[in-house]
RNA sequence: GUGGUUGUAGCUCAGUUGGUUAGAGCGCCAGAUUGUGGCUCUGGAGGUCGCCGGUUCGACCCCGGUCUUCCACCCCA
């Protein structure tokens, strides 16, 4: 053999069997999402790069699959230019599309081109594959599916109720235990201005964010390193060390931050979202936790962050108020909450944790046995009345042996195989055996399909 | 993007301080069983030891590069 062929790093093939699983997945998500009232939605692979660019911080732009553009981009260039060496400005010239980086700014390019058609508060969701020209590691993929479920065009707490319920909902479906996580923007905007440093609330956060990871002094060195003076790391300490229940927490910020008219905003929503989820208890618990910073550039009010609680793989979804992404494009004052079902975690967490259920989907329940020639105008026949029937049939291609027909079926998983040689054909019957129980029954032709119906439900 | 790590049969992995024909288990194929899978037994096929180059009389083994895997940082689903 020559070469081995192979896929790009990080991306992957689906064999059936996985694809199996993967929509056993897909399909809960998808049936969820509905039944709240998102209608479906897809936008291309690619964006042009100033759909992409700026939206996802400094990090995010590096992360972005840039696609080269078509024909002999180098004809109009000069020497000289390749000379200065920036490749940055550079690549703009040769590249004027991306593949996209998540579906919530397609999502927002859609709303502001289409906004003429669209009623609001308008919910889409859209299952579809993101690339992230990242470095791959387990369960970080350079091209990876995302659920997303957004409404767009309502500032109503209640969108953010509903969308836990989904994410509850969709995991308890699919039997992961996962812990919620909250927290709302504005409460650390407050908090930073509080401590005097309202305009480094980006390295203040991210430094907050892994207070789970470090502890309080590896965040403090954090902040440190950030350049954040230690006068404000100071005033930052009463915010790390506040526990208790969302309520508790609620009311010792409250203290706090009261200076903050963004902060106390940023609490009174996150009461209002706390007394709802009150109103219909969630089978995961939901916690508002202060740490949480994470989440794209563009999210504005609540964030909401979600891992499973057996298996330690970074966050399975995500999501996020955003009060002006569709501004970017022309359309302020539109504001969008929603969150995204990272598909390929919750596979990886799912095959780890052994929670996929036995039969994943659809496969071939019943196989005919190929005789040869003389039988095949019966065999033919008894194949289609079982499909007319409903049920999944494979006619067996070559008229081999029977040990070998007997183990594609064993190894497909096959429950049942129709044997109807001359013998049966005879007496226009056939012979049903039951791959597992080893079981063989006799049936009349006209009966077949009533007799496979009622076996498979068994 | 920075630093590290991995790569031997379809799969999981042995192996050699560099020395003739590189092994096991599982899987696959064939036979024992010419209309019956899963169990058992017997036999068989399958490897340019990730790729390219270097050192050497000689490289799967040492060196360099490259691709891939995984890990940490970063960031995220």
């Amino acid at each position: 053999m020559a070469q081995k062929p192979s896929v790009p790093r990080g991306t992957r093939d689906f064999s059936p069997a996985e694809m199996l699983r993967r929509n056993y997945i897909f399909d809960i998500i998808r049936r969820t999402f509905s039944i709240y009232g998102y209608l479906p939605l897809e936008t291309p692979a690619m964006e042009n790069l100033s759909t992409l660019l700026g939206k996802y911080g400094e990090e995010g732009d590096r992360l972005i699959f840039r696609i080269l553009n078509s024909g002999d981009f180098l004809s109009g260039l000069e020497p000289s230019a390749l000379a200065g060496a920036d490749s940055a400005s550079l690549a703009s010239r040769f590249s004027e599309k991306g593949l996209r980086y998540d579906l919530t700014v397609p999502f927002a390019r859609y709303v502001v081109q289409h906004r003429d058609e669209i009623s609001f508060p308008f919910r889409r969701y859209q299952i579809q594959p993101v690339w992230r020209a990242d470095k791959p590691q387990k369960g970080r993929y350079r091209e990876f599916f995302q659920c997303d479920a957004d409404v767009i065009g309502s500032d109503s707490l209640l969108n953010e109720f509903e969308l836990i319920r989904i994410i509850d909902r969709v995991f308890s479906e699919l039997k992961i235990n996962v812990l919620i996580n909250v927290n709302n923007r504005k409460i650390l905007a407050g908090i930073a201005a509080t401590a005097g440093a309202g305009d480094r609330i980006t390295d203040i956060t991210v430094a907050i964010d892994k207070l789970e990871k470090l502890g309080s002094e590896g965040v403090r060195q954090e902040l440190l390193q950030r350049g954040i003076t230690p006068d404000v790391i100071r005033r930052l300490d009463p915010f790390l060390s506040l526990r208790g229940s969302a309520e508790e927490k609620m009311t010792g910020l409250k203290r706090e931050i009261a200076a903050s008219q963004e902060g106390l905003k940023g609490i009174s929503e996150m009461e209002e979202l706390f007394s709802y989820l009150g109103m219909e208890p969630s089978q995961a618990r939901v916690e508002l936790d202060l740490s949480l910073a994470r989440g794209l550039n563009y999210y504005t009010g609540t964030i909401i962050e979600v891992k499973a609680a057996d298996m330690a793989i970074g966050s399975i979804c995500g999501g996020g108020r955003y009060d002006d992404l569709t501004g970017i494009f022309g359309l302020p004052g539109v504001s969008g909450v929603g969150v995204s079902f990272g598909a390929d975690r919750i596979y990886d967490v799912m095959l780890h944790l052994g929670l996929f259920p036995e039969q994943t989907g659809a496969s071939t329940e019943a196989l005919v046995i190929n005789f040869g020639r003389d039988e095949l105008p019966e065999q033919i026949k008894i194949t289609a009345a079982l499909r007319e029937a409903g049920i999944a049939t494979e006619l067996f291609p070559d008229a081999v042996r029977l040990k070998k027909q007997f183990s594609y079926a064993d190894a497909q998983h096959i429950p049942l195989v129709i044997i109807a040689g001359s013998e049966e054909i005879k007496a226009s019957q056939a012979t049903v055996r039951n791959m597992k129980t080893g079981k063989q029954t006799t049936v009349s032709l006209s009966a077949l399909p009533e007799f496979i119906s009622e076996a498979k439900n068994r």
